[in-house]
DNA sequence: ACGGGCGGGACTGCCCGTTGGT
DNA sequence: ACCAACGGGCAGTCCCGCCCGT
């Protein structure tokens, strides 16, 4: 029951904080609307701000940089604490997995198309990727804490860190998946195949098949930068 | 065999492009020297530019952006291809964890002063964090390719992404260690053993000991922004 | 005689200038501290509104600008007034003269060190060094109003301003020799230079040795921009 | 006859310096012609980069604070240069007050009503008077320089310094004099005064005559802050 | 009066397309 | 024909003003 409110039920804040929030979605939405208009790229801050009645200086002072703008919600899911909310009974690799699906069962409740289109465009903007990254760093870094929390050990740890790397990217994949189809398909599934291939060694501990070497030579060559 | 040779020796390139490489090299040096004399940030393009005695503008022309000064380097190693290179009757795993030790003696070879001022560089700047993950990025991307190959799987798959993805980010991870010790201590021990607790599930099936539980719940207040 | 009293002993203030006279204390010290850590130019207004924990706003209520917080003084000791309490019998020159020194010993008694570092920290900062100026020019309006009263002629003449105005840059090339050499070495004995320099004539009526010429001439082209 | 030449007649710069010299003349007509209309504060940079048909990222290029602006003269007439250009033979103060007469020829000469634009703008806005006082301040170095070469002592020393500065001052209150009455009237006379009362101690000796004490007194409550 | 929100203008740094000179 | 310089564009920061509510 805490659980719930402390999760969802926030103190009314005062009517001045009240407005600053409402100002800051009004932002975000005519940010959004141009950016799915005419791309990221090529809408500027100007007219994000003039968009929303603001003066360009307000923009920075709601957000600090432009990329901050498609990364902000008003709730801030934080995958990480669900994990962190599990009990204490299951082992460490379980209360992962079923934490993440209790987040995004919160995910898909709160305005589902908003999220779906801000995921999207983060994913296919490559101007933003590296905000993107630093977001999943900035996970693996709190689940690499929780992990230590459950086990009882240090979080700066070089195990506890490496484990919390690998089942975040992993996940961050199965996202990637995901958005590419458009959202349609059970996140939660493409998680739980995510994480389960890096716990049970099916893919470590297969052998090379016969023929493949030669494949992979041939395949070097078409590599694409994707940067920029 | 003759697969790692493919990797290290170039065919001799044209005078044209050694003499290329000499400036490259040459602004390399120049904007390293002032990245460590008054850091990253407060050292401006045109500072660079002007110490290496060329345009500003010829700076771009050999490095895209100021960020690439710091990552690039002129044998690039290509971590992914020394997995590439080991033969094909190893296990996936195998081949990865040995392919990444060899790697790791070229760049041991190699001019270890520069690197490691470049690699610590890279780590302690916040400004090039969002670079050195695209890096990490990049490199997941064609583990997997490499992966796929030997496993023959189609390299998009999701259960190949997510399982090269893991990997490539415990690597990193014990990059960042070694260099949060500057470089003191082995490094192919550190990437050992980062691997290795992903693969043996060590961590993953530990149970929660009793009293964790409150110690985590407790945790949660004092969170600091590791941000900026 | 009382008339160097009335320069210094200020009616007891009302209570509530004398708690705004502590705020406006309390601002400055933070500011100073910040500025002697990372320098004028790079703390910013906010930083120190922070620091002594008021809104930035209200840093502007208390300093006009981000200067001033270097510049003021609670005894704004007003150098000229120090000339006006000369007895009238003396010659202006030597009203100006002793009225100077008399100011010294009030400057040396009160607070030296928070003094010198403001001093200090005006001269060596380029920012500051247009407010600095401004301070001198007012000091040689000032200094013209005092000698015309002293004289019995308009204060607007060319003359006087233009004596008034040497003489007080004279005396300011005295304060920046003391500054440099750290506020060792007599401050009074230098300004008797710097006047008496200009009073007797010295230096104007010296002749040219025979070889200087040459030597002016070839000095001509390694000037080197001070500015900045 | 190189004298001639050194001061008049430049190497026939290149096309490209050209082309950057009518760019810049463009932009500061178009600025003087606005700051004239609308005064220098509300006049905006953006607005005179549009009006020069520039970007306003390139009237920084050419100009590097909006001060600048009106301050910059295609012929740096450096005053000082005038004096060093004295014949040796002659006493230093009488080679400085000839050579100053010497350099207001070319000023009269050269474009004389932009000149006078330019000086009046500058005085009479409070927002110039820093930059105009560092003028004063780098031609005060300037003429240490000169003097010290001239007399054959160190440019450093306070002696130097002080006269050399106190000369400066005395001579801009002559051009604020002329400014003043809207450039009629001889400016090579009032400095002729200012220097004059400076070198013959007349200001300096005379005595207080018996009333002038309390006229002074009475006159200490009007003074207004000339800032901003 | 005092804090806070907001606006605005100067200025800088990175990066890029174009153009003109050698 | 190359290639450096010129000019442009955009994000972002800082100082400081005005107006509002308390």
């Amino acid at each position: 029951m805490e659980g719930a409110d402390r999760a969802v039920v926030e103190a009314p804040r005062s009517l001045r904080h009240r407005k600053k929030d409402r100002t800051r979605r009004e932002i975000q939405a005519e940010a959004l609307r141009l950016f799915a208009e005419k791309g990221y790229q090529s809408t500027t801050v100007e007219e994000i701000a003039s968009a929303a009645e603001v003066a360009p200086r307000t923009f920075f002072r709601y957000f600090p940089t432009k990329e901050e703008v498609v990364f902000w919600s008003e709730y801030q899911p934080a995958l990480a604490d669900f994990v962190d909310a599990r009990p204490g009974g299951e082992p460490a690799v379980e209360a992962l997995r079923r934490g993440l699906v209790d987040g995004l069962a919160v995910f898909y409740a709160e305005d589902h198309d908003r999220l779906l289109e801000r995921v999207t465009l983060a994913y296919r903007t490559p101007a933003l990727h590296p905000r993107l990254r630093q977001q999943q760093a900035v996970a693996a870094d709190r689940m690499a804490e929780i992990l230590a929390g459950r086990l009882g050990v240090a979080p700066g740890g070089l195990e506890v860190r490496a484990f919390a790397a690998a089942m975040t990217s992993a996940l961050w994949v199965a996202v990637d998946e995901w958005q590419a189809h458009d959202g349609v398909g059970d996140l939660g599934a493409l998680i739980d195949r995510a994480l389960g291939t890096v716990l049970d060694g099916s893919v470590a501990t297969a052998e090379l098949p016969r023929r493949a070497r030669t494949a992979t030579a041939s395949r070097r060559t078409k590599r694409s930068s994707s940067r920029r």
